[in-house]
DNA sequence: TAAAAAATATGACATTTGTCATATAAATGC
DNA sequence: GCATTTATATGACAAATGTCATATTTTTTA
C-alpha cells in the first residue's frame, strides 16, 4: 500500500494541513483504486461514506436534468478532493463522477476525515475555503449560462480547458471531451456545438483533427468569449 | 440596542449554536441597521468585514455579467446570514446585495464571527452546512439554466417564489419583483418575460394585477416547469 | 478484418428567444 | 394635480438555437 506521507498530490488539497502522524494514520485507513476511462466513481443519489483524493487523471461531475440529459457541472483533476460537500451535508451526493481518462484515486472513510476535522483546525479551514471557492465558481458559471450566448460559452470553455489542463506535445487540448460532452458542459445541443466548432475552424480560431482540438488564435477566442 | 438573546431570527441561522454568554457578547459588538427598499447593503467587489444577519425583509444577490446586465443569483430573507462566503475566503464579496423591501439587518464584525468559529464547533459546522447547501442549490440552478427553456424556468421561478416566500391575503405573491427583476432571475430579456407572463395569464395559470402576480393553477404550472 | 455501432458533420427547417419600435399604464417629482 | 419619467405591454422582425434527417467518418466488436 502506498504511503500518504510520500504522496505529492496531497500538497495540492486541504490534506496539506495534515501532520506527519496524521498522514501515517491516513495511509492505513485509505484504500487505493484504479479507475478506467468511462467508469463511474459514484452516482447521483448514492451514499458515499467518505471522500476521494484524486492522485491522477480527470473526471467529470454530472447532474441529470429533468429532460433526461446529463449536464457537466465541473471537471475535477489530480490533487483535488471529491465528495466533501455531501459528507459535510450528511446527504447523498448530488452529482455523479465519471472518469474522463484512466485515474488513480484513494478513498478516505468519513470517520477518518471527520476526526481530522475535529482535531485539525487548519484542515477544516482548508476544506471550507475550497467549498467557498466552488460556490463562487458556481455563481460565475450560473451568470454565464444565463447571460452569454452559446458561442461565447463555447469560446470560454475552450479557453478554460486550455488554461486549466494544458496541451499535449502537438498543442492539442490535453483533456479530450467528445462533442457530446462539450455540448453538455456549455449547455447546448450536440449539433449546435459541432456547428460552432466548424465555424471556429473556418475562422481560423481552432484546428480539428479527429477528436483533438487545437487552439490557434487565443486572443481572438478571448474576444469572442467577451 | 436590541438584545441578541431575545432575537428570534437567530434560531433560523447558524447563530442558533451560540451560548447565552456568546449572545450577550454579540449584542455589544453588533450594529443594527434599517435599510430602505432599493438600497444597497453591499456591492460586488467591496470588502465587507463581517456578516449581516437579516432580522426582517428580503434582498436580492446580484452579479453583473460581462454584457452589463445584472443577474439575480439568489434571494435571501429573514433569518439568513449574508457575506459568509467572502469572509471565509478572505476575499471581496462576489455579489451585490440590494433590498427588495424595507429591511432590518444587524452587522457582526469579522473578528467576532471568527472567534465563534474557533471556539464553537457547532457554529462552524452550521456555517459549513449552510454553504454546502448553497453550493448544492447553485448546482441545481446551473443545470436548470443550461437545460430548461425560458418558459420552464419562469414557471419554476413563480412556484419557488410562492413556496419560499408565501402569499398576501389577496393570494398574490408576497415578494414583489419587477418584470425586469424576474427576467434577470430566470436569465432572459425583459420583453420575453413579460410576453410569457401574458401567455400564462391567457392560459389561466396566473392572474396579473399591476405588479402583483397571483398563481391560479399551481398543478399546471408544476407540469410546465417539468 | 468485416460488420455493426457510435461519433462527427452538415443541410433543412421549426421554434425559441432577443431586439427594436412604439403604445399604454403606473409611479414619481415638482 | 400635472408633467415627466419609468414600467409594462405588444407587434414586427431578426437572430440564435434546437430538431430531425441523413451522410460520412471513426471506433468497437465479433
Amino acid at each position: 500500500m502506498s504511503k500518504c506521507e510520500q504522496c505529492i498530490v496531497r500538497e495540492f488539497s486541504s490534506l496539506k494541513a495534515l501532520s506527519k502522524n496524521e498522514l501515517v494514520h491516513l495511509s492505513d485507513c485509505k484504500t487505493s483504486h484504479t479507475i478506467k476511462k468511462g467508469e463511474v466513481i459514484f452516482e447521483e443519489g448514492e451514499n458515499v461514506n467518505g471522500i476521494f483524493c484524486i492522485k491522477d487523471g480527470v473526471c467529470k461531475l454530472t447532474k441529470l436534468s429533468p429532460n433526461g440529459k446529463d449536464h457537466i457541472v465541473k471537471l475535477v483533476t489530480k490533487g483535488e478532493l471529491l465528495g466533501q460537500r455531501s459528507m459535510i451535508s450528511e446527504e447523498p451526493v448530488n452529482l455523479s463522477a465519471v472518469a474522463l481518462e484512466d485515474m488513480e484515486v484513494c478513498f478516505i472513510p468519513k470517520s477518518e476525515v471527520m476526526s481530522f476535522f475535529d482535531k485539525n483546525n487548519q484542515f477544516s479551514m482548508n476544506v471550507m475555503k475550497t467549498i467557498c471557492g466552488d460556490l463562487k465558481e458556481a455563481d460565475d458559471h450560473m451568470v454565464n449560462l444565463a447571460q452569454k450566448t452559446v458561442k461565447e460559452r463555447l469560446a470560454e470553455t475552450l479557453l478554460y480547458l486550455h488554461d486549466t489542463f494544458g496541451k499535449n506535445e502537438d498543442n492539442s487540448l490535453k483533456v479530450q471531451l467528445s462533442r457530446d460532452e462539450l455540448a453538455s458542459m456549455i449547455g447546448t445541443a450536440t449539433e449546435s456545438c459541432i456547428r460552432l466548432l466548424s465555424d471556429f475552424k473556418k475562422l481560423g480560431l481552432i484546428e480539428l483533427t479527429g477528436k483533438k482540438i487545437l487552439l490557434k488564435d487565443i486572443s481572438k477566442l478571448k474576444k469572442l468569449a467577451e
